[in-house]
DNA sequence: TTGTACGCGTTATCAT
DNA sequence: ATGATAACGCGTACAA
């Protein structure tokens, strides 16, 4: 045994000691090693792993008012959706040096306000969003702390800060421009109740109604989606009209629908067409595939990352709001 | 405009000075309202609301060494298997007042003792390690670091602390005895590539030689595991063998080796049966259902919430290696 | 290139 | 029940 109880973790001041330098020189060699002589340096590391020394960030944060972290809040993430963004966004920031710290607001009593305020308590360098609707409490209290923001997953000209989406909208219209196209008349709807899917109804119902296509059918099931709710929801579907087409909040619905609808007997697409949201990895491997809207959500993590770090490490950029766009794919469920 | 250039967030002090009373009673009235009389604390609540007040966690943290900050190192996120109980974690922690700080390690160049060193640096109350094999460096630090650790996702009587798991070898051995009780003889292996994946194929293959038969024939797939991967598996070991049963690492392969298989006019279970791991939300509502192995996902989160937190908080806990269990659950696929 | 002095915003501790 | 004081461990600013 060396040293019998070190019951307080090593400081830099204990390495400056055992190195014989000043701590000063120590946090310099460590932070920025090109303003320290490289002998200097080494005798440095040297020091730090003799004394297993692991930096104190919350020192380091308070002194240097820069933390490091990232704070990320997230609806849910057994969605599906969020998870690659999620994935990629904290690569990215680790890449950068940052933490990501991960709020999942989707089940919590409080309010996204409240749960902002706790997050800006540990003083992160820049906070994800997701979406673009947030209470007045939450504007005021993100606008105070004149803190980088990045909402994600949606588009809107005046975002808090910056912005990294696309437009549900759009989607909408183009999967109402595309059943026009493919023939369909009689749309059904099995939806969620997110606000994101309200807005892409909104754009479908949009271009039908221009075309003297009434309200289409609707099915309600709740969040998150699951192929089982695919399943019930056409079965719930069926019994309301004869649609030919069934447009589907998420690829999870879609394939549950499918599922539903091939048990019955019936054949997708000729009997009834299936249109989901997504382009989940299974989407273009289901049998039948799974025709859908494909949105880059790596890409939304990877560029809400960069915007993020960039802003903070003071990199000018000409854009702060990105429109990563869509594409619909057709393949052969409608 | 009330105050033009609010430079600098408000601190304890300025609430105490609007307050009228000392930073300490402030803290005091944030902190342990219970030992401040209540018009004080409304006193402060008041003066916290005028100033916009928001802690400072950095500072608090430094000052009493408590970061209320978890650190939670996962393989992945886009598995599917980890994300429920990320989920949970997530939530039952804030619901206890913590932070989530997750470290997503797969992809990263890093090592996870590295890894798990930088994120010391946050001098976070708890880690939650996602499996057993750990390199004596990572070993290393966190015992010298004499924090908190949970182990989840295995099994081990030594774990480096606390450890909420399940045995994969015995998954594999019931698998194995599922397989021998339904007749089945001639299985074929659709195996991702991790370590908790090759301890059930060694606990299936013990219990098949045990009864004669052979190792079996395998076909192997990169992680994450997708259904398209399933579906390319299973046309692969078609071309290998004459097997009567496709043991899948995963549900998600299980339900793209269903899908291959049928749209090649077999019958599953009748020509080909299929078993799958996880029990994700698809395999009861697939078609057929798929017959997997079931494990409470979202307890493992729960629980090592619970565990960490009670350590932390000083809660004295009996048992502080939780076995939670599975179950094979016979559906329609096998 | 290295060192000194001080402050970052909070809580522990002791005193009143 | 409230206050004064001294850390907590580090980085900024300036000096040498």
């Amino acid at each position: 045994m060396k040293s019998s109880k070190p019951t307080r973790a090593p400081t830099l001041d204990d390495v400056a000691r055992t190195a014989g330098l000043s701590s000063m020189t120590v946090s310099r060699a460590l932070n920025t090693p090109q303003l320290v002589r490289p002998k200097t340096v080494e005798k440095v590391m040297q020091a730090v792993r003799v004394t297993g020394y692991i930096p104190n960030a919350l020192a380091g944060g308070l002194a240097s008012r820069r933390s490091r972290l990232i704070a990320v809040v997230v609806p849910q993430i057994n969605n599906n959706m969020f998870v690659d963004t999620i994935q990629t966004l904290s690569d990215e920031l680790a890449l950068r040096g940052y933490h990501m710290l991960l709020c999942v607001a989707g089940y919590t009593q409080q309010t996204e306000s409240e749960l902002v305020a706790t997050l800006l308590s540990r003083r992160p360098d820049g906070v994800v969003l997701t979406g673009i609707h947030h209470s007045p409490a939450l504007k005021k209290i993100i606008l105070n702390a004149a803190i980088p923001v990045v909402e994600i997953w949606d588009l809107t000209p005046t975002p808090l800060d910056m912005l990294v989406g696309f437009s549900h909208e759009k989607i909408g219209m183009a999967t109402g421009e595309f059943l026009l196209r493919k023939g369909y008349r009689r749309a059904g709807l099995l939806w969620t109740a997110d606000r994101r899917a309200a807005q892409r109804k909104q754009g479908l119902c949009e271009v039908l109604s221009r075309h003297g296509i009434g309200e289409p059918g609707q099915v309600d099931v709740p969040l998150p989606a699951s192929l089982a709710l695919g399943r019930s929801g056409l079965a719930q579907l069926l019994t309301q009209e004869n649609y030919d087409v069934i447009v589907c909040s998420s690829d999870t619905l879609a394939q549950g629908a499918i599922m539903e609808a091939e048990s019955r007997g019936m054949i997708v697409p000729r009997d009834l067409a299936v249109i989901g949201f997504g382009d989940l990895d299974f989407a273009a491997s289901n049998r039948p595939a799974i025709t859908t809207v494909s949105i880059d959500r790596r890409d939304i993590g990877c560029r809400a990352a960069t915007l993020l770090a960039d802003r903070i490490e003071g990199v000018e950029r000409d854009e702060s709001i990105i429109d990563i766009g869509f594409h619909l794919i057709e393949r052969e469920s409608a």
